[in-house]
DNA sequence: GTGAAAGCGCTAACAG
DNA sequence: CTGTTAGCGCTTTCAC
C-alpha cells in the first residue's frame, strides 16, 4: 500500500501556488497574476494555469494573500444583538451593497459575554478588516474612538460625535415628535416612556421624547421608566407600573420588543389596549405588523441604513472623503391598532 | 512642524514586533514568546517587553501569526438566516462554549444572494477557519461534503449522512409524533402540514409528519401544503387553504414563523383559533410565548444545540474523534392556547 | 508578457 | 532563558 502523502488526518493537503506553477510549467508569479485576473496574461497560459489549478484542487490562501498585499477587501460588522430582527434587516442592506462593491463581510457578534463587544472588535481588527460597521454598539464612545485610530468606522443606530467616526441613524427628533404628536392629537397628556436603558441610542431617544413632550406643552407630564431593548424589560416595566397603581394613558416604548412585552403584561392584567391604555413602539419590525399585535410604531428605513453604512464606510476606506458623515434618515409613523383616544375618566386616580 | 511619520491618512502606522524588540532592547523572538504568554520568559523581561509594546501601541498582526503558525483558533459559522431568532438562540450556545475553549467565532451570513451560502463558505474557508458550523444550511449536500474535504464540519438543524460530517438536530420523529399525538388526542383527524419547502430539515419534518400520521392510524389524512420557513409563507399557505374551501381541523406548521403567519391570515378571515382550527408550530421561539399568540409548539433545546455543535467540532479539530457524530436532542411539547378539540360539525364540508 | 528576488509580520525549531 | 535561522504562501517591484 502506497502512502498517501496528500492527506493529513484524512483531509486535503493544501496545494500552494508553487505546486500549480510546477504543474502548469510556469513561474509562480504568473500563477499569481492569473489568480488575480490580471489582463496581462496570454489567454493560452491563463487556460493552462487554470486547468492545472483545477486539477490540483488549488485554493488560494487568503491569509497569505492578505499578508503580502496588505489588503483584505473585507469589512467587519459588529452586531450587538443577534436576536433583534431590527439588526438583521439592516444587514440585508449591508450585504446588498458590499456584494456590489466586492467587499467581503465578516460578522462578529457578542452574545452578552463580559467585554464581549470589545473582544469582538479586537478580533476583527486583528484580522485586518479594512473598515468596521458597528450596529447598535453599547461600547463606550471612548472605545469606538480608540478603534477609529486604526481603521474607518461607521456607527449605526447610535449618535457619535468623534470627527473620525461616521454615524447613521434615523432622525430621532422627528421620530419621537411623530409619536408624541400622534398621541397628543388623540387627546393623551400622560404619555410615559419606557426607555432602552443602556442600549445604543436609548439616551438620545429618551432626550428627544422629553423635548417632544415639552414642545407639545406636556413638559409637566414627562415620565420615564427604565427598561432595555427587550420584551422582558418591557414586561417588567409594565408590571412595575401596574403595581404602582399609577398608570399613564399612553406608553411610548423604546422599541417594538419593549412594546410587545408591555402589551403582554397589560393583557395579562386584563387591561385593554388601546381601550385603557395606548402603546407605541419604534422600529417597525415584522412583529409590529402581525394582526394580533397591530402595533402603532415608527418605521426606520433599515435596509437603507445598511446600504448607506457600507457606502459611507467604503468612501473612507478609499479615502474619497475625510469629513465626518452624519446621516439622519427619515422615520415615519405607522398607525395601527394599539393607539386610540384616552379612556374617559382615568382608570386609576393619581 | 515636524513630519509625523507615524500616520498614514491620519491613521496609526502598524507597529511590528521588530519595533517592539528594538524599543525593549531584546530579540524579536523574545517578543513573540511574550505575546504568546510563554512561561519561559523571565518576569523582568516580560514586563520590559509589555511596557515597550504598550508605549508603541503595538497590536499583533493576527494574519501574519496565522500564516506562520498555520493555526487560526477560529471557527466559522454559516448562518443561513439572520432574521430567525431560532438561529440566534443557537448562537448563544455557540459563543458560550467557544469562549470557554478559547476559539474565536466568525459569522458568515448569506442574505439571500445568489450563491450566497456557497460564497460565504468559500470566504470562511479561505480565511482558514479551523472548522465550520453550518446552521440550517440550504446548501446542497454535495457542497457540504466537498467542503468537509478541507476542514471539519458540523451541520445543525438538518440531517447529513456523510461520514466526514457531524450533525446535530432534535429528534424529529419524536417531535412530530408529539404534535400529531397531541392533536389526535384532542380528537383531530384532518391534520394538515404546511411544510418548510426547501428549508433546512424541512424534508425530514415532512417525512416524519407522514410517518407519525400513519402511526396514529391517520394515513389517509396525510396532507401537505408547500411553504417555507417564513411568516409570509405561512400566511400565503393559509390563504390558499381558505380559498380552496377545504380546511383541515388542525394545522401543523413547519415552524413558529409559519404558524404565526397562518394564524394572522385565519384571524383576518374571521376564523377562531383554536375554535375553528387548531395550530401547532415548531421551535418555541420567544414569539410563541406571547400571550396574544400563545402558540402550542415544540421546544427545541437551542442553546444546547449550539453548545454541542462547538464541542463536537472541536473534537474533530483536535482529532479526538474520527467517527461521525449524530446527535439527536430531545424536543418537548409545549401546550398553549392554539390547540383544542375540533369543531363539532366541520366548518366546511368536503 | 514573464521570471527572479525580496519581502509582508510572525512562529518555530535549534543551538547556545 | 535567549538569539539565530528558516520559512508560512502569496504579492510586488523590476529587469528581461
Amino acid at each position: 500500500m502506497r502512502l498517501d502523502t496528500d492527506t493529513v488526518k484524512n483531509r486535503k493537503r493544501r496545494v500552494t501556488m508553487e505546486d500549480v506553477a510546477r504543474e502548469a510549467g510556469v513561474s509562480r508569479a504568473l500563477v499569481s497574476l492569473v489568480m488575480r485576473d490580471s489582463p496581462k496574461v496570454s489567454e493560452k497560459r491563463r487556460a493552462r494555469v487554470l486547468a492545472a489549478a483545477e486539477r490540483l484542487g488549488y485554493r488560494p490562501n487568503a491569509i497569505a494573500r492578505h499578508l503580502a498585499s496588505r489588503r483584505t477587501h473585507t469589512i467587519g460588522v459588529l452586531l450587538n444583538e443577534l436576536h433583534n430582527p431590527f439588526y438583521a434587516e439592516i444587514m440585508d442592506g449591508v450585504y446588498e451593497v458590499a456584494d456590489g462593491l466586492d467587499f467581503h463581510v465578516l460578522i462578529g457578534a457578542s452574545s452578552g459575554r463580559t467585554g464581549g463587544e470589545r473582544a469582538t472588535v479586537e478580533t476583527l481588527l486583528d484580522l485586518r478588516v479594512e473598515g468596521l460597521i458597528l450596529i447598535g454598539p453599547r461600547l463606550p464612545a471612548s472605545a469606538v474612538v480608540a478603534a477609529s485610530a486604526w481603521i474607518p468606522i461607521v456607527v449605526v443606530a447610535r449618535p457619535m460625535r468623534a470627527p473620525q467616526v461616521d454615524s447613521i441613524m434615523d432622525d430621532e427628533r422627528l421620530g419621537t415628535r411623530l409619536v408624541v404628536e400622534h398621541l397628543a392629537g388623540l387627546g393623551h397628556r400622560r404619555i410615559l416612556h419606557i426607555d432602552g436603558g443602556r442600549g445604543a441610542g436609548a439616551a438620545t431617544r429618551r432626550a428627544c421624547y422629553a423635548a417632544a413632550m415639552r414642545n407639545a406643552g406636556l413638559g409637566d407630564e414627562i415620565r420615564v421608566v427604565p427598561g432595555d431593548y427587550t420584551d422582558v424589560a418591557g414586561a417588567r416595566a409594565a408590571a412595575r407600573l401596574l403595581a404602582s397603581g399609577d398608570l399613564p394613558t399612553a406608553i411610548f416604548a423604546a422599541n417594538d420588543f419593549v412594546a410587545t412585552g408591555a402589551i403582554d403584561q397589560l393583557d395579562d392584567a386584563g387591561l385593554s389596549v388601546p381601550g385603557d391604555i395606548s402603546i407605541v413602539g419604534y422600529d417597525n419590525i415584522f412583529l409590529a405588523a402581525l394582526r394580533r399585535l397591530a402595533l402603532t410604531t415608527i418605521n426606520q428605513p433599515r435596509a437603507d441604513m445598511g446600504r448607506l453604512a457600507v457606502r459611507t464606510l467604503v468612501e473612507r476606506i478609499e479615502g474619497t472623503r475625510s469629513k465626518p458623515a452624519r446621516h439622519r434618515l427619515a422615520p415615519e409613523l405607522i398607525v395601527r391598532d394599539t393607539t386610540g383616544p384616552p379612556r374617559v375618566g382615568t382608570l386609576v386616580r393619581r
